[in-house]
DNA sequence: CGATGGTTTGAATGCTGTCAAAATGTGTGG
DNA sequence: CCACACATTTTGACAGCATTCAAACCATCG
């Protein structure tokens, strides 16, 4: 498998990855990389490609390594909803499973690690931790899930909209302060199509378009494009989405959200992909 | 850890307990057994009682034998609700976390196997499979709960109260067919209170109502007692839903939900208790 | 029998989706 | 650089579902 340079701090990289990333990769067992690394392969997706389908066969499972995965489904008249948004360093696929019960397609260009399922789970056989370490991944899934259920059917759309600004927002300054940038004013940054982001607030594009002029008017937050926003009075943010700090927190990035206990920490940033043109 | 009488198939029996359950409680290796026996114990909890609490210490995990908990989360403003319900084999509490991200409660009289989490954890430790089985019972609640999110979204509250008939009649038939029970007709059984249905379906008692009046004057259900419905057409109800039957499969009992693969399959039914007076 | 808790029914309000049109932005080709 | 087509966003008007509040109804129980 070559040689690993450097390495001490750094046996969070699978040997023949550059990209540096959070969760099931940041093991510090260097044979379980070697094992991994020998079965799967990066991958880029465009933004609005199929990676796995709804009711299709889970043929492989995976990491984000950059850009914003969708995890959605589509009920038998049509209406389809965004159910979960994927991160770089969030794994996506089903394990132990044949068929996919949610469609994961790209929501923006993205960078992907892919592996055959069948074989991934053969390492995973051979390394428990492995389980250990995605059962942890799993765990926050199911907590974020739960917490999206919640946000969805107790706030309303603006609620769910100052939710969400405050939500890509914590995102943004969580990752800048890891790679110790300060930064004077906090912007958010949709990330992901109106559409989409519409779909997973349940929501209509016209309805997020009507909120987010509204909290301009209140001096809440500044639309600098249609997909950027300068929060302005972060504290009223919050109290419109009427949100604890606590719901907020499951929303971010995952090496933040285990308050202790967690067996391996890593702090990276994953820079995002540029369009391709 | 005295004898354990009879064996064969029924493996599955932790040594001290008399009920059998199902996923994480049926694996095959006798020896986590006794290892997970000398550190629960059983209990009873009243309806209404909490067992976990909301940002309270994540003390204790365990497995419902019998009744139904509710996971459930209050918003600042007091604004509550339930983001799962869990039956008799599924496995409750956080792993690796310190404090809870959500509360669980007894939405029934209901029978308990609960270990010390810490404990619980180096059980794990001992015995890998053990963490199989509880990644595989997450998963499961995670498909779950992100079917939830889309039900509850996308569906409208006629549809959701329709969905929740469907699959409590569901879960009712596969537990009979397990038990090699024929029943003609198939009785519809709310099993929690109203208020927790309606906090489920994020509805209120009063649309309930009028719903299941609605689908009573259309001739699809009967509506037994204030908690019991007689379900007279079940494709009608099914097409008034508006989901499919691979929607539906998600809820029903562990066994049936994983349609290849799973190491290990057990059948059992579980008698609810009866009200403590 | 009155009291209590849960359920049903009614009327009114309001949020949000829908449809449609205007406005803005983006990319292409002349 | 402009003109045009196309896509996305914004704005407006309207309708409908569902919540809210309130009152009536019904059950069980002391």
């Amino acid at each position: 498998m070559g040689k690993i340079e450097g390495i001490a701090n750094q046996a969070n990289r699978c040997a023949r990855c550059r990209a540096s990333v959070r969760s099931v990769c940041s093991l510090t067992d260097c044979a379980i990389h070697s094992d991994i690394a020998a079965l799967s392969g990066r991958r880029l997706v465009a933004a609005g490609q199929t990676i796995l389908a709804n009711g299709g066969q889970a043929a492989l499972v995976g990491t984000v390594l950059a850009g914003i995965l969708k995890v959605s489904k589509t009920l038998p008249d049509g209406r389809e909803r965004i159910v979960s948004l994927l991160y770089p360093g969030d794994f996506f696929g089903q394990l132990f499973t044949a068929s996919m019960d949610f469609a994961v397609e790209a929501a923006t260009d993205a960078e992907l690690c892919v592996a055959d399922r069948l074989r991934y789970e053969s390492v995973i056989r051979r390394h428990p931790i492995l389980e250990h370490a995605i059962l942890q991944s799993t765990s926050r899934a199911l907590a974020v899930a739960r917490e999206s259920a919640l946000l969805l059917s107790c706030l309303n759309s603006l609620e769910r909209v100052a939710t969400y600004l405050l939500v890509t927002t914590g995102r943004r300054d969580h990752l800048l302060q890891e790679a110790k940038l300060q930064t004077s004013h906090s912007v958010a940054a949709l990330g992901i199509s109106r559409a989409d982001v519409a779909s997973y607030l349940g929501t209509t594009i016209e309805t997020i378009s009507r909120h987010l002029h509204y909290l301009e008017d209140k001096g809440v937050i500044l639309i600098l494009d249609s997909s950027h926003f300068e929060v302005l009075d972060r504290d009223r943010l919050q109290t419109i989405a009427g949100v604890s700090d606590d719901d907020l927190r499951l929303f971010m990035p995952a090496e933040l959200t285990r308050t202790s206990e967690s067996r391996h920490l890593q702090t990276a940033i994953v820079l995002p992909l540029h369009r391709s043109k």
